[in-house]
DNA sequence: GCATGCATACCAACCAGTTGGTATGATATT
DNA sequence: AATATCATACCAACTGGTTGGTATGCATGC
């Protein structure tokens, strides 16, 4: 009402309106519980528009993954850390604002990623190869710093990129943790537990955060 | 052929055969995924069975997560490092463990657990609660060996409970990182960097690894 | 005027759960 | 020892509703 022309007003827009969905609904209730006909109820669009744009729900389910990585990647990308001069201050501002984002409701901070791949390994390799695309792809945006800090500090016995995906095991178990247990404590302590790694790797005391403003 | 009585011989059963059936199912392609007439299927059993033994579909998720806490419970206590002297030497033993488990086939080594508290923790508070103890508990073994080897080596400044949880955390998170990548290195990195905490925290060099033989 | 973007209507297969019934073994009664 | 009674364990067939997917029609913008 006040718009006079109802559809137009959203033509174009089916597409992200599912994906967007997708991120909540996938996240809550896991790939396979979700249908398809709840996806463009909450979407606000028709089944002949879902298919329209995917052909099929696995299509969708791989496009969610890469939409979950862009949204995700440009968050992570516009974090304040990455203006830091020193690489493992930005290693340290990754794993503070890790642990800043666990703290809502659970649905808020799970990654869309872990929930997909545990489902689908077997089912669907697609969509297990479009989870490790963007959880690979995300660490090596962490690695890289890793990578400067272990040059830097003389660090060495492991390679920089199995710490970046530890990283992301340790965070993908954490909301493991969280879902089972119903909130975010154990999950916390867990990362926590993951930045006393990285502070004992690279023998800097737990005052390092205290620098937090770039 | 050569039992005559085809239906005896396995009456008793079903519910056992279900469960069984439970385990493998929902860890290869989860719980929502799997549905009633498959576990039937697999176990050999009718859908009457099914319903006589499990009110819904839930309850069984419920009794699978506990017959699960129930075969892997009995599979650690039976492992030989429980009969070494040193509680951090059985810690360790508790890690390579964990470590030689991860090698073959994917759907063997990772876990009903972790799979069905991501899909139903929302939808499902009864399984992802069932989820929680069967964790939680399992934890809890590892955590009173954990806590006499701090008290014995003066290792202080977080809990034995939430290292406990930690650890299931990263194992957690290997598996996803297993399933992502279709392969176990990533989860055996992530393990080893693991072991390489407990080594920082307790300040033993690598070689502990080596009176492997109780 | 024609491809794109979407809506309506529909389908066969499958879903969890129900029904009415049977085989079996334990206990009670005679 | 034989029979009656009953609860347990199981089965085959079925139900209403949901599933992912399709066929077709129409409005919009280039």
């Amino acid at each position: 009402m006040g718009n006079t022309n109802q559809t137009g007003a959203k033509r174009g827009k089916a597409r992200k309106l599912l994906l967007d969905a997708a991120l909540d609904l996938i996240r809550a209730k896991g790939y396979a519980a979700t249908s398809v006909d709840e996806l463009c109820a909450t979407a606000g669009v028709t089944k002949g528009a879902f298919f329209h744009h995917f052909p099929t729900k696995e299509a969708l389910g791989v496009a969610a993954a890469c939409h979950w990585s862009e949204v995700t990647g440009a968050m992570f990308a516009a974090a304040p850390y990455h203006a830091r001069q020193d690489p493992l201050a930005r290693v340290f501002g990754y794993l503070d604002l890790r642990r800043d984002l666990i703290a809502g409701a659970i649905p808020e901070f799970t990654c869309l990623i872990g929930t997909m791949a545990q489902e689908t390994h077997v089912s669907s390799p697609a969509i297990a190869a479009a989870c490790d695309r963007s959880i690979s792809g995300h660490a090596q945006t962490l690695e890289a710093d890793i990578a400067a800090a272990m040059a830097a500090r003389g660090v060495a016995g492991f390679s920089a990129a199995s710490l970046a995906l530890h990283t992301q095991a340790v965070l993908q178990g954490a909301f493991i943790l969280a879902k089972a247990k119903g909130g975010p404590e154990a999950a916390l302590d867990s990362v926590n537990h993951l930045r006393r790694y990285f502070e004992l790797l690279f023998k800097v005391d737990g005052k390092e955060r205290n620098h937090d403003r770039e």
